[in-house]
RNA sequence: GGAGGCGUCGCAUAGUGGCCUAGUGCGCCCGCCUGCUAAGCGGGUUGAGGGUUGAACCCUCUCGCGGGUUCAAAUCCCGCCGCCUCCGCCA
C-alpha cells in the first residue's frame, strides 16, 4: 500500500507513476474521493459518539423523570451512533480498497515501459565460445540424463509436466548450492531461516501476490491457505503486527524454502527441462531496514547476488527492469541473467527488488526510532527537556534471490560442460561436492 | 480428532456493567538528591485515526479478533483465532 499522505498531498506524483507503468490514473481520483468521504464519515461518527458518551455520564446521577428523559434521548442517539459507525466502516473500506489497488510508485531511475524496455546495466564475464573450442554444447536436459542428475521422465510420470527428480549428483548439486549460499549469507551477516511454504491469505496478500499475480498462486483446496511462490512471502509477514527496535535494523534473513508457481499463461514457453517448473527450492535474501537505507541496501543485495554468481564462474548481465514489468510492491528491480549456451541468450537467475514501505504498511510492521532522526533538531535556545525519546516510523523491505536451484543448475551444467559430457565443478562448489568433475554414468547411456 | 483452561499497557499482575480517564509492581526514559555506584524522591512511559500543513491542544478508537445485548461492556452472550494441559493418532 502506498503512503496515503503522498496521495493526498501530491496526487500528480501518483498519476505520473501510474503512467510510467502504463496504467490508468483513474484510481487516483477514486482514491482521493474515497479519502474525502472517509474523513467526513469519521467526523460525523466521532461527533455523535462524543455526544453519546457525554449523556451517558449524566445517567447514573439523574433521578426520576429526568432520568427517564435522558434514557429516551440517549436511546435514539445510540441508534444514530450505530448508523454513523457503519457508514464510517464502509467509507474506510472503500478508501482502503482504492489505495490497495495502486501499485508502489516506480523509482525515478526505473526505466519507463514494459517487459522489453529494460536497460542493461552491466555485463560480467564472457560467454564460452563452444565453436572455438570445437564442440557442440549439450543442453541441460541431455547433460542431466548423462550424469544421472535430472530425471524428467519420472518427474512427469509422478507429478506431471514441469516436474523433475534431482538424483545422484543432481541432488548433491542442489545441496552444495544451498550450503554455498547459506555460507555466504552467514559470512556477510544474514540470519539463516527455514521458512514455511504454506501461508495464510494475510501473508500472500500483504506481499502483493493476490493482485495481478494471483493466477500464478496455488491455493490449498478446502483450506484458506496458499503455497508460496517465494519465501519473500513468509519473510515479509515474519514481523507483521510488530514494532521493531530501530537500532536493530537492518534485519537480514536468508530463507530457504520450496517455491510453487502455477506458471499460468506460460504454456509453450520453456517446456523442456527445468528452466520453468511448478516447484523449485530457493535461498532468498530478505531485509528489513530504514526507508533512508533502502536504496543503498538494494545495491548491496545486488552485489551479494553478483558475488554468488561469480563464485559459480558464470557469465551474466545485470538489467534494470522497466516499470511495467515490476511486481506490485517494487519501485525498482534488478535481474541478474546468466548466459545459457544452448539458448544463446541470457536468462534470469536472480532478481532483487526494493519494496520500500509498501509491504510493511500492509502487514503492519514498523520500528521505534530515536526521535528527531529526520527532523531538524539544532534549534538551540531553551535547554529544556524537549526530546521525547522515541517515535514509531515506517520500515522498508527488500528481497533478492541468492540461489534458485533449478535455473542455477541449468547454468552450471551448460556453462561448465566438457566435450565428453562431463561437467567441471566450479571451485567454490568443490568443497561441498567433494570432487572437481561430474562424470557421465556411462558414455552411451540414454 | 476429543476434553478442559487461559488471552488486560514492554513484562508481571488487579479489575465480574457506570467510581476505568484501566490501578499496582518491574523494566525503561527525564529530572532531583548524591565523591562514584546503588538506594531514595518527583514526573513520564500502547498504538491508530480525525480536527490542522507543523507544534500545542481537543476529540474518537484500541483490554486477542469479530459480532451481539445495553442508555452504558475489559466486565454479560455468541462465533473465530492463538496459547497451555490431558487423551487419541503420528514423521
Amino acid at each position: 500500500m502506498i503512503d496515503p499522505r503522498i496521495l493526498r498531498d501530491d496526487p500528480d506524483r501518483v498519476r505520473a507513476a501510474q503512467a510510467k507503468r502504463g496504467l490508468s490514473d483513474a484510481v487516483v481520483d477514486t482514491a482521493l474521493a474515497a479519502d474525502a468521504a472517509r474523513r467526513a464519515a469519521i467526523g460525523e461518527f466521532e461527533a455523535k459518539r462524543a455526544q453519546q458518551k457525554q449523556l451517558g455520564k449524566q445517567i447514573p446521577q439523574a433521578q426520576g423523570e429526568e432520568k427517564q428523559a435522558l434514557l429516551a434521548q440517549t436511546k435514539t442517539l445510540a441508534a444514530e451512533v450505530k448508523a454513523a459507525e457503519a457508514a464510517q466502516g464502509e467509507a474506510e473500506e472503500a478508501w482502503r480498497a482504492a489505495l490497495l489497488s495502486i501499485p508502489n510508485l516506480a523509482d525515478e531511475q526505473t526505466p519507463a515501459g514494459g517487459e522489453d524496455d529494460f536497460v542493461v546495466l552491466e555485463t560480467v564475464g564472457t560467454p564460452r565460445d563452444f565453436a572455438a573450442e570445437g564442440f557442440e554444447p549439450r543442453d541441460h536436459v541431455e547433460l542431466g540424463r548423462l550424469l544421472g542428475a535430472i530425471d524428467l521422465d519420472r518427474g512427469a510420470k509422478v507429478s506431471g509436466s514441469r516436474f523433475y527428480f534431482l538424483t545422484g549428483v543432481g541432488a548433491e548439486l542442489e545441496l552444495a548450492l544451498v550450503n554455498l549460499a547459506m555460507e555466504q549469507a552467514r559470512e556477510v551477516g544474514f540470519t539463516q531461516v527455514i521458512a514455511p511454504s504454506m501461508v495464510k491469505p494475510r501473508a500472500m496478500d500483504g506481499t502483493g501476490f493476490l493482485g495481478q499475480a494471483a493466477d500464478d498462486v496455488y491455493r490449498i483446496e478446502g483450506q484458506d491457505m496458499y503455497l508460496v511462490g517465494t519465501s519473500e512471502v513468509p519473510m515479509a509477514a515474519y514481523h507483521s503486527d510488530e514494532i521493531l527496535d530501530g537500532a536493530s535494523l537492518p534485519l537480514r534473513y536468508a530463507a530457504f524454502s520450496p517455491c510453487f508457481r502455477k506458471e499460468a499463461g506460460s504454456h509453450g514457453k520453456d517446456t523442456k527441462g527445468i528452466i520453468r517448473v511448478h516447484w523449485f527450492d530457493k535461498v532468498e535474501m530478505f531485509v528489513f531496514t530504514t526507508p533512508e537505507e533502502a536504496v543503498a541496501e538494494h545495491q548491496r543485495l545486488l552485489e551479494w547476488e553478483k558475488m554468488f554468481l561469480d563464485k559459480l564462474e558464470l557469465a551474466y548481465q545485470v538489467i534494470d527492469v522497466a516499470a511495467g514489468d515490476l511486481g506490485l510492491s517494487a519501485i525498482r528491480k534488478f535481474d541478474c541473467e546468466a548466459w545459457i549456451p544452448t539458448q544463446g541468450k541470457y536468462r534470469e537467475l536472480t532478481s532483487t527488488s526494493n519494496c520500500t514501505e509498501f509491504q510493511t504498511r500492509r502487514l503492519d510492521t514498523r520500528a521505534r526510532y530515536a526521535a528527531g532522526a529526520a527532523a531538524g533538531e539544532g534549534s538551540g535556545g531553551s535547554g529544556g527537556s524537549t526530546g521525547s525519546g522515541t517515535e514509531v516510523g515506517p520500515v522498508a523491505t527488500l528481497n533478492g534471490t541468492l540461489c534458485a536451484m533449478t535455473r542455477t543448475i541449468v547454468a552450471i551444467l551448460e556453462t561448465h560442460q566438457q566435450a565428453d559430457g562431463s561437467v567441471r565443478v566450479p571451485k567454490a562448489l568443490q568443497k561441498w561436492m567433494g570432487r572437481e568433475v561430474l562424470e557421465p554414468l556411462e558414455p552411451a547411456r540414454g
